[in-house]
DNA sequence: TGAATATATAATAAAATACTTATATAATTA
DNA sequence: TAATTATATAAGTATTTTATTATATATTCA
């Protein structure tokens, strides 16, 4: 059963405008079971670095996703102790997954595996 | 229990982002259990008519909500048969009641009661 | 049928968002 | 320590969204 913690209207707003767009909605998604550097998801979404490192920023600032530095390479994940999180995860279960998309890099040898 | 039917990406982001917006969200949520006319919502959300008419509008345009006409009066409402109901339904139930605005309204003796 | 009321639409202006190009920072390695 | 690589940030521009003002449409009622 899912948890159904309430959430003020305004910061609720925030979030899902944040999450009306395609790429960071995906981005998300992907997010929810991997950890993923930023050349990755340029790779993925064929866009440039700066569109993608600002998407991150916006995720960031509201903290719904958290980095890890790792050498050249800054790992992305969601961040679990975010309040919202449980509301975060309740629309990424509604949606495909976007696992296939690393699998494609995988096989690219694009992947960059941790450690 | 939740349902949670899978919802393509592109059109999860469409409807995010149309629900990333305060009064529009806070409309949803309040249609979730009323029926409501413009002149309502109008007085609701302190906004001028036409902005509310153009919010119900991309909500309309989506199917989000439905209208009824009685009379000078058209009453907005959610669209239950929208195949994107469920998924809606779930953001909407992390929000808190806007019931208590309508309470307000009735008080002060501007709620438009049908028939 | 004409006036009044509720709502919608069109045109425009203002504000917010997203993308591009250029540059900065931070870590690594030769 | 200089060159390279990954990422971030800043500035400028383009695009999208929102609100405003003016006007149109539809219904009711005198």
């Amino acid at each position: 059963m899912d948890v159904k913690v309430q959430i003020e209207m305004e910061k609720a707003a925030q979030i899902l405008k944040l999450l009306g767009d395609k790429t960071r909605l995906s981005m998300m998604k992907l997010l929810q079971n991997n950890e993923c550097c930023v050349c990755e998801l340029v790779e993925i979404y064929k866009a440039s670095q700066p569109a993608i490192s600002q998407h991150l920023r916006k995720l960031r600032d509201i903290e719904l996703v958290k980095e890890r530095r790792q050498g050249h390479w800054i790992f992305y994940s969601l961040n679990k102790e975010n309040s919202y999180y449980q509301f975060v995860l309740n629309i990424l279960e509604s949606l495909p997954s976007e696992d296939g998309r690393l699998n494609e890099l995988e096989k690219q040898g694009l992947r960059i595996s941790c450690c």
